[in-house]
DNA sequence: AATGAATGAGGATTCATTCAT
DNA sequence: TATGAATGAATCCTCATTCAT
């Protein structure tokens, strides 16, 4: 509806510089919102270029969001390897993967929203790029808890799938409050509070006593 | 050439029939796919009746989803309150609401949705009735884990908040891996190993050992 | 939208009862607002009837204004009647016809647009009952002015249309002008304003000076 | 079967040229009807192109309307003013400007009547670009007469605001009945109307015999 | 490589009108 | 006689997508 719209700059860029910004800004926009308000020719203007240039790049809507949601697992994946083989412990394995995830969900509520809500009810969810990142992305977490149930230091009478959904439940819940804006969260303490009641809740034999990780008062 | 239009009887219903028929549709509709992908043709269609039908008893799209979602939780807290003083003790109270949260989610989970969603981030959302609904809902969890702190039965190193998260969190991941036909789920096992998890890791008394409730294996 | 309609009093009139209510109703209406702007539904609300009862009076929406202006007509021209012979002398037929007409055109603008808008663009205006009323009621005051002129006690260098057009066309931008709320207007003033110009712009003899009818300052 | 809708042909037009096609035509049908009677789908139609396209450049079809009668009044002044200061006398200004009045609402009554009826009576109306417009226009008049009343030239009998409702109530009414088509009207003849029933009617004292613009007969 | 104009296919909402009871 | 339920036909507006340049 402008009369004159603002004059293009940044003209001419090659195709993998032009392909990042587009992903960069939509990722942005999904930080903020769904998936369903998402708005092509927002994203357009964002990025200072025509509706067309998207299309372009991207078959559809759709299939930009996409794959920006495998980019973003992608780095989710990379950056949790460098600490992978670093922590020791249980307790701490558990609590260092629920501060990551914290951390990285915090950075991109939506994102998890579109791959929780709107990808994995796609037929062909199965077969996409995505599923294998999202699985191994939980998978993490699945595979400490079900090692502690194999070697004896956690009970195995809860089903981990229902730890892995109270851990990854509780996050998002903790997230969504936050961006409602009624009141902000630590994921320190988030990561400790979670990792606590779990690993204590589960545990089978009395852990020493904690001196870090309390809760001032 | 298209099909000529299904013989539309003119089904005619009293005006509290209507109400109840428009709002099953879309209740279950709801339960289906979110409320932005609801169309308020396909509502009339499955009820096979007009679109001008529903804004006579409805005055938007929006009311008719929020008097759903009323109520829905009207139903709930009817349901709840049979139950509401005959159990006695933290757990067995915590795990009696968690099933119900359960077993009354897990028949709605897009009403869930919608509410936590769509309806919690509607500026005006504090002054409609189904804000006094739902606070009267999960304030229940949360009344048994404040006192439960209180009573110094519960640790204090953990916030309630954090914990009314794990288990309303965990209840929705439940769900929706359910639709995704993922895999059935069982009120009875997640009421059980969620309530556990949360005791045990919250109880500051090593509990007697408990007989009932166990997973087999 | 209400879930219990107020309930129907005043039920079982005679036709012409019934009738004559419809009409008053819509005539109040069209004083409030436009005919676009007024809506059956109300219409069968204020009445505290049904809409289909309205369509067993009259055929359409549109029947239903016509006659009701023309009924509006038919009142002006009896009352008009009555003072038709008591007044003598151009300037004060003039002032009385003026008066009158500004009288009732204020009690019912909307209606003065609806037949001036709406019915008179009609294509089947011409053999409308409504066209001989309203001709009628034009008329008195082209007569007056065609009188006066053809005595020699007006110029002619005016046509007559353009006279009457000063006047309907004063009085109605004052009627709306009122109507928007942007100052009261006084029919009393006005009378006298139009006439007076209208008659010393157009008398060929100075009239005797003129005591009564002036404004203060 | 329907006639296979007319084969549209891209029409590629800069936005200038498609926002100037688009108020020409709105323009033009609003002479023919008003603005409850102006149909998006219409507009389109008679561009030759579609309805999304007229909103890829007018917000709302309120802004459309609002942007033409801005358009159109900025045309009026811009005239009006090429004249403002050659005329000397009260009574030529008058019958100047009110010749300019009549020549510009012939060429658009639908416009007049729009801004008069739908705009004036909204409640941002004052502090639309529009107003101010107006205010300039009507406000030309005011002056000339006003300052004829201050001169002592015009009596003070009657207000200026009813002086300018007989002007302009006036026009309108030509105007309307010019276009119904029940016979034309000459600007002159009703410029030299108007202003001398006005001059005449107002003026202090016997004005000298006047040679020109009188009706033949 | 880039785009700007243009649009098809809806989507929510309104309202005069109908008809079985 | 009266009506309550129901609706068809618009009406404004939105947005992902296309294609000639």
């Amino acid at each position: 509806m402008p009369h004159s719209p603002p004059p293009r700059v940044r003209n001419r860029l090659s195709p993998d510089e032009r392909i990042s910004e587009i992903m960069a800004i939509t990722r942005q926009m999904l930080s903020e919102k769904g998936y369903e308000k998402i708005i092509t020719s927002e994203v357009a203007d964002r990025c200072g270029i025509s509706e067309a240039t998207i299309y372009k790049y991207f078959a559809s809507k759709r299939d930009l969001l996409v794959r920006v949601a495998e980019q973003w697992f992608e780095e989710i994946l990379a950056v949790d390897d460098q600490h992978a083989t670093t922590t020791k412990g249980i307790r701490d394995r558990l609590r260092r993967l629920v501060w990551e995830s914290l951390a990285v969900v915090r950075k991109e509520p939506s994102l998890t929203r579109f791959v929780l809500m709107e990808l994995r009810s796609d037929p062909s969810y199965r077969s996409m790029h995505i599923y294998t990142l999202n699985r191994k992305f939980t998978g993490k977490i699945s595979a400490v808890l079900n090692q502690a149930v194999k070697t004896g230091e956690f009970r195995n009478d809860v089903p981990v799938s229902l730890l892995r959904d109270m851990i990854f439940g509780c996050i998002e819940h903790q997230i969504w409050t936050f961006l409602r804006g009624e009141g902000d969260f630590s994921v320190d303490l988030a990561a400790d509070g979670i990792s606590n009641v779990i690993y204590r809740g589960m545990a089978t034999t009395r852990p020493a006593p904690e001196s870090q990780n309390q809760v001032s008062a």
